[in-house]
DNA sequence: TCCATCTGATTGCATTTTGAAACTGGTTGT
DNA sequence: ACAACCAGTTTCAAAATGCAATCAGATGGA
């Protein structure tokens, strides 16, 4: 799992690591869906991802040091994945993608509220996201994990995703 | 050129888009080393994309509108590419992501100082570059391509990376 | 105990994408 | 005429992707 390192250049490092169709999108999973073992990434992404790609992209996050895995002491096979420090600090750039996103390309209005929430919250609203990502994944994963750590800025957008869900369920009749 | 839309989550829709290898290099260096024709992005990249990625690339960001094509007057032979309003909205993004590249990967100094000044000039840097874009690019594309109209923003950015780029060779000896 | 279920994966296999190098058909400047 | 240059294309091997089926070791309920 090792770089080839082609130029030293940010972009095109970040690109090496991060740039391909699976790895952001599987970390998006885990940070703004809060999935945490591989069944849950696997099933409940509404991309669909295949389960030799997540195992494999897994591995790769992992050596990169952007996941940590741990084992999940409440079921002796299950293993909690948590992002890092380095994962947590996507935060900005994933508000930025997100707003370029929805400017720019098709999105579906229940799957784009989380984006516009985090672009207009800016800056205050992303650290406050990142303190509440390192609580529930760095300082207590088990925690985290199995809900009884929270995080409020994760509740307040999952909450306003699911208010426009039933509001676009109602409307669909 | 068609996306498959696995959904319509912004940032698993921009991953469709641009979750490859090398779109983003490509538009870096259209963006940052105003590479206009398809010979100077194919050899005075970093990273030696191979022409036919390139050629491939190249049409399909076209297909997306994030790039246009244009003969070049001065050469029947030459097409000049440019960026579009689209691609230009990327800055703030390519901001974040040379922020983050530069905290957390083996970034080299030379490549990496138009990065760190595009991070501490933060919006209103962005948006004067931005402006600078729109001007060589969409306003002027043959102008911007030939030299004859330049962008301020991106003439500081070079000026710092020549200068870094001498003092380490005069370093090295 | 038996069996269905769930866990994090792995395997096999067809398709697609990537990458390096050579090559094409044309243009430009001398 | 001719060398250098132009934007790509072709070729072919290697790697990545995607899907379906499968795996072995828990776990939970009857």
């Amino acid at each position: 799992m090792d770089i080839e390192i082609r130029s030293g250049c940010p972009i095109n490092l970040t690109m090496e690591v991060l740039g391909d169709r699976w790895s952001l999108v599987i970390i998006r999973d885990i940070m703004f869906g809060n999935r945490r073992h591989f069944r849950e990434i696997l099933t409940q992404s509404e991309e669909g991802i295949a389960s030799n790609i997540l195992a494999a992209r897994l591995k790769r996050l992992l050596s990169y040091g952007l996941i940590s895995k741990l084992d999940d002491p409440s079921h002796s096979q299950k293993s909690i994945y948590s992002l890092t420090e380095a994962s947590i600090q996507l935060v900005p750039m994933f508000a930025m993608i997100g707003a370029w996103g929805r400017r720019h390309l098709p999105v579906s209005e229940d799957l784009s509220i989380r984006a516009e929430l985090l672009e207009e919250g800016g800056q205050p609203l992303w650290d406050e996201f990142m303190e509440d990502l390192r609580r529930i994944h760095v300082e207590d994963p088990i925690g985290g994990a199995n809900g009884s750590v929270k995080s409020p800025v994760l509740a307040r957008l999952t909450a306003a995703f699911l208010e426009v869900r039933a509001r676009m369920d109602t409307a669909a009749g």
